[in-house]
RNA sequence: GGGCUUUUAGCUCAGCUGGUUAGAGCGCACGCCUGAUAAGUGUGAGGUCUCUGGUUCGAAUCCAGAAAGGCCCA
């Protein structure tokens, strides 16, 4: 007996006992065990940030990643099933203070970097168990109690060897970098950071338009225009366009320089009294405001050219200050101008700025605009609106400082890194060029942080002797502390800050720099941290590289590129061999999930109401290189689908129970069932071999369009057509092999969805396997993956249930048309313009046909005169590369000609001559040949009309209907009450080459 | 400014190396079944394949340019 199933099912319920059950059974332990020693697949999880809740863009990839191991554990495959969690960095950070209510980062120090680092470590604690507990909810298989984090000392003496191979190579150094700060979080924030809807907010400031006296003339000025007016006491040149005019103007005795088309904004009342271009104003000098600050000792005023210049806003003539911009900073490197740094992490002048040193730059504003009048700089002031761009984590507005920080130099790695990228398998493709843009164009990694939940980065400058020592491992730092073991719980901040160590050089006393590393070293080292490369290499060895990875698209140029760096840093080469990149995740909408736009769902939710198979089933349908539109909408037509299925098992197991059949006491052999059983067994075997294939690419969507495909045919052909056969009393061999037939697709299809939709297969699986079978597999999870039995499939058996399907199609739209209702028996229908190969199918199969159709005979008709008409076409594939130009002659000449004749001159066995005009004189062609070179095949008709007879209170009368949308719209002729028969060569066409005819032209 | 990518039916998407009349699902309209029934199922109407040029006998498909959207870099 099957266990009674329900017609509407809770599947969320039933995954949550699917769990259940796995959990007891020990499913996934069993399935590790009996791969263990089979050959490899390797795959690298990317960590997800341990810090909230699942996303359902999350699920996304969880998916995906589960689709592929639990198929390739159905291979047979050994796998390591690690899970990874991304444990440090700014994410984590934020989100502790906003749970302990700080806004700055002075208050983390006085809470103490202790108790911040244990906050920290306890969220991502938190949050790796609340992650791990979704994802099985999903239906993940992980070794959940093996996931790894970065956040461990193994993992960061991992990051220690490489930055000390790259010091050995001579990357390392310290550099100067203007960086986008934000003043709360004290931090700088990387170009990452700067994208997406959170980092520009519209907001107003005052703008300032200041007058600088050119040096060494009286009452002459550049008038200049500024947002910032913080930024003036670091000034050190204009930039003007040299291609650009530029006006004097004179106004109340003063002479003002500015772009001259926008003289008439700002100084309407003004008199030219001449026009330069900027290229005549380069290397003059100004003076400027704050010129008695400490500061700016040495720092130079001059004109400088720049091609970015505009005249849209402002003077035309821009204020540089290369320690507050970073495309000031730039053009400092071109010029040899000074850089002045005004600001301290927290947005504090620094000593040197006079009366400014120790104000924080949100409350100077008005004091600046103050000193800039009594000095006779300030112009005018205006209130300006503008994007700018703020922190994404608190929303604070950012500010440009110039830092120093500490980077890896790309520049003789770089071309190996693209050697190593362009031997990764990129799917889809284009991801791959997309890595090696990146690879092309980027600048040295910036791999320092100042903040304190991260990896310590491992250099300890010698402040006597200037010796940088970069510590590559523990036991390297023990013995250059002389202190073993470590006076450290975790190598984390403060705790290995205390750490000192003896200059190897010098001696001296040396302490770390305070700076932590980018989260991205912590990810990117994991293809060797997680397989203990310093301390197992041989384990390394066995499973680096990864087989395959797959991420969202932003990480090609995030964890890929970071993974690939270490890598080919380490080892020359990629740590990945197949790379799969998904897209984005919208909303059903198309538009992006928000928190407050209220249109985020949250996984929770989406598993309870929908079930993870339909999401799962959602994501993998999902071509990858689009984005992914979810929603409890599409998630609808996803669930009929499964109800679909669900029917079919349902309708199954109703009858088996009537019945009491036990599939594993009957037998048949399948090449002795009737056509419809041998059809959808083919069909069958053709989805399995279609979904090996596509699994073999990592590609779920296919599987999914074939299995809709198959699922439809089972539905809405097979069963509906064989719903008579379980009804009957009778135990004979037909019922039988009707269950047969139905057990085994059901069985397979479980088998064959299983890595897509674990939860429902598995409840498929138990039902229809063991309960009947105590030897089966405990799980449909532990059988191995269906192989296509070849025997089974039959396409030109396919190809024939799709030529009854079709002409059971013609026969219903030809009743719709006529408004005969199936109801109404017909007493014959009759079939014109079928080949001879499709005539003895549709006989073959005549019972099926009429069946559907409710009509009691079947006849079928090379020609009925008056009912057809007959259309001479050329085959284009064959004749085009052959006669070319000349084509479109051929193609009218066989328009003009009488098909009717043609055909039968043809079909007699007589030439066919076609004359067209070539070069001046007449030529022919022996169509006889063509004939034979199927250049027509009149001797076959291949599209259809169709007839019926039907008994009416009059007379019998013949209704001509034609025809097959796919062999050509016989539509207009319907209207006109005349029918048609066109000629095809289908067929020869496929079995065919051209060239080999091409000399039967005379 | 450079790179990647997308644009096909009301919606979401297929369309292989160019070949006669461009497909599917959903939605919609009109039906059928009533022994899978808060299920199943049939038929049909919907498209200037974003635009402009080019190559070709022939272009949704190849090439060039443009427009619009998305993404990455500068």
């Amino acid at each position: 007996m099957f266990t009674p199933v329900s017609s509407k099912p809770n599947l969320s319920r039933q995954e949550e006992e699917t769990l259940r059950f796995w959990q007891e059974e020990g499913i996934f332990d069993r399935l590790r065990e009996r791969n263990q020693g089979g050959s490899r697949f390797s795959f690298t999880d990317g960590p997800i940030t341990a810090n909230n809740p699942m996303g359902v863009h999350h699920a996304w990839g969880r998916t995906i990643k589960d689709m592929v191991q639990r198929y390739q554990a159905m291979l047979g495959r050994d796998q390591r099933y690690q899970n990874g969690f991304d444990c440090q960095g700014l994410w984590v950070e934020v989100e502790v203070e906003k749970e302990l209510g700080f806004n700055s980062k002075k208050q983390i120090e006085a809470m103490g970097l202790d108790h911040f680092s244990r906050q920290c470590r306890q969220r991502v604690e938190r949050y790796a168990s609340l992650l791990s507990q979704q994802s099985q909810r999903l239906g993940q298989w992980m070794d959940w109690d093996n996931s790894y984090y970065t956040m461990t000392d193994n993992n960061i003496e991992h990051i220690w060897h490489f930055l000390r191979t790259c010091q050995a190579k001579g990357w390392l150094y310290r550099g100067r970098r203007v960086m986008p700060w934000c003043l709360r979080c004290g931090t700088s924030l990387s170009q990452h950071e700067l994208v997406g809807a959170d980092s520009y907010q519209d907001l107003t400031h005052t703008a300032v338009f200041i007058q600088l006296p050119v040096a060494g003339q009286t009452g002459l000025s550049f008038l200049v225009w500024t947002t910032t007016p913080w930024t003036l006491s670091a000034n050190v040149a204009l930039a003007v366009h040299p291609e650009l005019d530029y006006a004097f103007v004179e106004q109340e005795g003063q002479t003002y320089i500015l772009s001259s088309r926008l003289v008439g904004k700002l100084l309407p009342h003004g008199r030219l009294v001449k026009t330069v271009k900027g290229l005549e104003l380069l290397g003059w000098h100004y003076k400027g405001p704050f010129e008695q600050f400490p500061a700016r000792t040495n720092a130079e005023r001059v004109v400088i050219s720049w091609e970015e210049v505009g005249e849209e806003e402002g003077t035309g003539i821009v204020h540089i200050a290369p320690g507050c911009g970073a495309e000031d900073y730039e053009l400092s490197r071109r010029y040899s101008l000074s850089v002045i740094a005004p600001l301290d992490e927290n947005g504090d002048y620094v000593s040197g700025f006079d009366f400014l040193s120790g104000r924080n730059v949100k409350e100077v504003t008005a004091e600046i605009l103050e000193d800039l009048r009594r000095h006779g700089y300030f112009f005018a002031a205006e209130e300006y609106s503008h994007r700018y761009p703020i922190c994404w984590r608190c929303h604070e507005e950012l500010v440009f400082r110039a830092v120093d920080e500490w980077f890896i130099r790309c520049d003789e790695v770089r071309p190996n890194l693209i050697r190593a990228a362009s031997e990764v398998h990129w799917i889809p493709a284009s991801a791959g060029k997309r890595m090696e843009d990146w690879l092309t164009n980027m600048g040295d990694w910036c791999i320092s942080r100042k903040r304190f939940w991260g990896l310590p980065l491992p250099f300890y400058p010698c402040p006597q002797c200037g010796r940088l020592t970069v510590v590559g491992s523990i036991a390297e730092l023990e013995s250059l502390s002389g202190q073993q073991p470590l006076p450290v719980p975790e190598l984390h901040r403060p705790w290995i800050d205390e750490v000192k160590i003896h200059c190897p050089q010098c001696g001296a006393s040396v302490e770390r720099v305070p700076e932590v590393g980018d989260c991205w070293l912590d990810a990117g080292i994991v293809p060797f941290s997680t397989l203990n490369y310093l301390h197992d290499r041989p384990y390394w060895e066995t499973w680096f590289p990864a087989e395959f990875i797959t991420e969202m698209r932003e990480q090609i140029r995030l964890w890929f590129y970071s993974m690939l760096f270490m890598s080919v840093t380490l080892e020359d080469r990629a740590p990945y061999r197949q790379a799969l990149v998904y897209e984005k995740l919208l909303d059903e909408k198309g538009e992006a999930m928000h928190r407050s736009r209220g249109n985020a769902i949250w996984f929770d939710e989406a598993v309870e109401k929908m079930g993870a198979d339909v999401m799962r089933w959602l994501y993998i349908s999902q071509p990858i290189e689009n984005n992914l539109l979810f929603g409890y909408g599409p998630a609808e037509s996803v669930m009929r689908r499964m109800l679909q299925l669900w029917n079919v098992y349902a309708f199954f197991v109703t009858y088996a129970n009537i019945d009491r059949f036990d599939p594993s006491v009957y037998r048949s052999d399948p090449a002795q069932r009737s056509f419809i059983d041998r059809w959808i067994l083919s069909r069958l075997n053709t989805l399995t071999k279609g979904c090996r294939k596509a699994l073999d690419a990592f590609d779920g969507a296919t599987v999914t369009s074939l299995a809709e495909s198959f699922m439809d045919d089972l539905s809405t052909w097979w069963l509906r057509r064989s719903r008579r056969r379980f009804w009957k009393t009778e135990e004979d061999q037909d019922k039988t092999d009707a269950y047969l037939t139905l057990h085994e697709a059901l069985v397979t299809l479980s088998r064959l969805l299983a890595p897509l939709a674990p939860f429902l297969c598995e409840s498929l699986y138990q039902n229809l396997v063991r309960s009947a079978d105590s030897q089966a597999p405990l799980s449909v999870h532990l059988t191995l993956y269906p192989e296509p039995i070849t025997e089974l499939i039959d396409t030109g058996l396919e190809d024939k249930m799709d030529l009854v399907k079709e002409v059971i199609g013609l026969g219903r739209s030809a009743r719709n048309k006529v408004n005969l209702k199936v109801r109404q028996p017909l007493r014959e229908m009759i079939l014109v313009g079928l080949t001879f190969s499709e005539q003895s199918v549709v006989k073959e199969l005549a019972d099926v046909i009429l069946e559907e159709l409710n009509i009691k005979s079947l006849r079928c008709e090379d020609r009925i005169l008056g009912l057809q008409q007959i259309l001479l076409l050329p085959n284009l594939p064959m004749l085009g590369p052959r006669y070319g130009k000349r084509l479109p002659q051929i193609r009218r000449a066989l328009q003009e000609m009488d098909a009717e004749q043609a055909l039968s001159t043809l079909t007699s066995g007589q030439p066919l001559r076609i004359w067209w005009l070539w070069r001046q004189s007449w030529m022919k062609v022996s169509a006889r040949k063509a004939l034979r070179a199927s250049w027509f095949m009149p001797s076959r008709t291949c599209a259809r009309s169709l007839a019926f007879r039907w008994r009416t209170p009059s007379a019998p009368t013949i209704n001509p209907i034609p025809a097959s949308p796919r062999f050509g719209s016989a539509s207009p002729l319907i209207c006109s009450g005349k029918p048609s028969v066109r000629h095809s060569w289908r067929e020869s066409q496929q079995r065919r080459r051209r060239t080999n005819y091409a000399s039967k032209i005379q």
